[in-house]
DNA sequence: GTGCTTGCAAATCGTTTGCAATAGC
DNA sequence: GCTATTGCAAACGATTTGCAAGCAC
């Protein structure tokens, strides 16, 4: 169910975006990286405490801003509550279910992102693409779609 | 510039999404739509309460989750900080510009959303098309792009 | 009068900040 | 030792809640 990475990985991968690894920070990225949840500072927290008893949330916060601005994750704003953090950069699109309120990765082709990103005369940096609605489990096995 | 909008279309805008109307509702209705600078809470009662000093933030927040709740209006997740509110319900993205923070609205071709909104096993009820970057106007008139 | 609407004041809660303690080279 | 990192405690600020006063049919 959890991916177990290497933690040598996890230190090279930090080096790889210019963040010099600490064991807080690993972990942190550690978990990102080994669940697709997409989870909030409160359920990192959460999670890591058990493993980690003087953990701040100063710290998560301290960290995902850093990881942020190194692009080693992506932040998402899909309500305007609670941040939730992504450790896959590549891009993907999201979907919000309103039934169950997971998080899924939503794949969308290649070529529906460069339609996207063809904005005359605006310098794009970023493409966010969201989306709500139900989702295939919380519409159940023997709906008809 | 601004639109001016006759109240009665007003009034009649609100009706027809189940929307009681009252003169906070139509003001805050009125200025949704004459703009297109997709307002916050507090610059929507900073414009309104010249003409409309007992006006509070509490009565702006509750018609705005009533609006929303009608679908008589859109709440944009840009970032997590501030929610900002549109009143244009057709479907359109925005561009969020980092430079100037001003927010545009984006005209996409139907047939993106279309082909965007073809999730096998998912019921979409909203697509939200989200750009950052820079915008032309930041650019400037002699950049080479 | 009854139910809906408004708005004041206080509470809530995710996030940020100031700063002191700690760790790593 | 010096700098970067961590984390406690307090502050902050957008939003929500409780509730009483006002309005409309």
């Amino acid at each position: 169910m959890q991916e177990e990475q290497p933690i040598v990985d996890i230190a090279l991968h930090l080096k790889n975006h210019g963040i010099r690894p600490s064991m807080q920070r690993m972990a942190i990225m550690e978990y990102l990286m080994g669940t697709s949840t997409h989870p909030s500072v409160d359920v990192i927290y959460s999670h890591l405490l058990p493993k980690m008893p003087t953990l701040s949330r100063t710290t998560i916060y301290n960290t995902l801003e850093l990881f942020r601005e190194k692009g080693a994750i992506r932040v998402l704003n899909l309500d305007n509550k609670i941040t939730r953090y992504d450790g896959k950069t590549t891009e993907h699109a999201h979907f919000v279910c309103r039934r169950c309120g997971r998080i899924y990765d939503v794949e969308i082709p290649d070529e529906i992102y460069e339609q996207l990103n063809k904005l005359p005369d605006h310098l794009v940096e970023q493409t966010d693409v969201n989306y709500t609605g139900v989702c295939a489990e919380c519409l159940g096995p023997n709906v008809i779609r």
